[in-house]
DNA sequence: CGCCGTATTGAACAAATTCAAGATCTGTGG
DNA sequence: CCACAGATCTTGAATTTGTTCAATACGGCG
């Protein structure tokens, strides 16, 4: 349940369309058209699912403002996040194609939530074959990203880890308009942790040694990046797999 | 370099069209043009790379016998399997819209590959939008499976971990024919390891545990599933991350 | 037969978890 | 403004899990 909910404001889209046209080129009669997808947006508290696992949804839900998060579990109960959202990202676009959510999706904290109907995304995609490619092809960044995140998650040590995920958020967050190298990140240590897949604990003490290294300081919900090359060097950290295009790169 | 290349067999697109049919519908003219696509196969030794990491790809590559993997790795050298695609796979259809591959393909056993241009595909979706749909809804499928392998790879112990491959393998084996609960997987123990994110050493004293307690025998490239229930128990295996129509599960 | 890739095993080691106790921070109500 | 409660963060010690290193065995094939 939402703290509240609103119809849509005209620009409520803008940032997911600057993201899109960042990797997709659209017209201009294509871009009015997403724009006017009519929707409704929603504000929650941190620690809410908007998405439970298995539900049938009939809306792609696109963050405004805020961090939302896909989660999944085990059965012993031991949660791990899937995927990051930042304003601006398509949570679950891809519930478009595929409504049934094999994961939830839960904001990390206070976080506003623009919901837009399943019919009208395929509306639109049946009239205009190059929004579907642009949002098929937003879907797949989304994915690559999650391929780099298990090759980290995999095959990395704990340290580049968590280097590796700030370098990646320092440029997703340079992106939408925040300082690269100090930047609001409003997740707890506990979430950090479920990302790259290692306890609370060991990532308390992760931080702390990035933090004595001079690499990097996490602390009260902001990130400061002190060295950026070197946080870069420990992460082994290639943006190529973000996809941007090559003047987002520096 | 393939091995050898023929241009297209008529029948060779059906394991895939059998995999889209089985989570879209589409119509016969639908159907018939898909199957329309010209394309080319080759054949790959084991441990060929067919599509390099970085590389600008221009065709979408499908699966037609044999098994292949997508291969990612740090800069240590680690590597990291983020996909295994068996018969019926469109291993790269994610190219179509995002052809930078971030990860490299690679055949694991003497494998055939179908090669269909991104040009024939783009124009199929333009003038198809429920095919459109259809491709997108089969990357989403895979983004899915990703994302289920991650959980696997950060929150469960060795034994689990393997046991859900071997679940989730039985399961995509069976959908196209083989038996559940005896088939041909050829992979190295290294591979597995890959896959999972644990050493050659550990997946060998895994697959004895696994063997010993009589949930699966994996030896000499083959798949023994001595009891079934027992393995889904102890690697928490739900299917429905794998989006199959109901009567497909079991 | 002999070779090479793969599999197997043991022992020492390293990394991360678990458990437990405190400290700090944040928001709320008095 | 302060006290309090609950969440979050911090730290240490013991333990577990998986890695590393190294040696040996197997197995398919020329």
């Amino acid at each position: 349940m939402p703290v509240k909910s609103h119809p849509i404001l005209p620009d409520a889209l803008d940032p997911w369309i600057a993201r899109l046209r960042m990797r997709s080129s659209l017209t201009a009669e294509e871009i009015a058209a997403i724009r006017a997808l009519p929707g409704e947006f929603s504000v929650y508290d941190g620690n809410r699912d908007f998405v439970r696992l298995g539900e049938r949804t009939h809306h792609c839900c696109i963050v405004v403002s805020g961090l939302a998060g896909r989660f999944d579990q085990t059965a012993s109960g031991a949660r791990q996040i899937t995927a990051l959202h930042i304003p601006g990202d398509a949570a679950d676009l891809h519930s478009a194609p595929l409504p049934e959510a094999s994961s939830a999706l839960q904001s990390l904290t206070r976080t506003t939530i623009l919901r837009v109907s399943h019919d009208d995304v395929r509306a639109l995609v049946a009239r205009y074959p190059a929004v579907a490619m642009a949002f098929w092809r937003d879907c797949e960044v989304d994915a690559a990203i999650l391929s780099k995140w298990t090759l980290n998650i995999g095959r990395a040590s704990a340290k580049q880890r968590v280097a590796h995920l700030l370098c990646e958020l320092a440029m997703r967050f340079a992106i939408i308009g925040e300082d690269r190298d100090d930047f609001t990140l409003p997740a707890t240590q506990a979430h950090l942790g479920d990302v790259v897949g290692l306890t609370n604990v060991h990532i308390n003490r992760t931080l702390r040694a990035l933090a004595e290294e001079r690499l990097a300081v996490v602390r009260g919900g902001r990130v400061e990046i002190r060295d950026w090359q070197a946080l870069v060097d420990e992460a082994d950290f290639d943006p190529r797999y973000l996809h941007l295009p090559p003047e987002r790169v520096r």
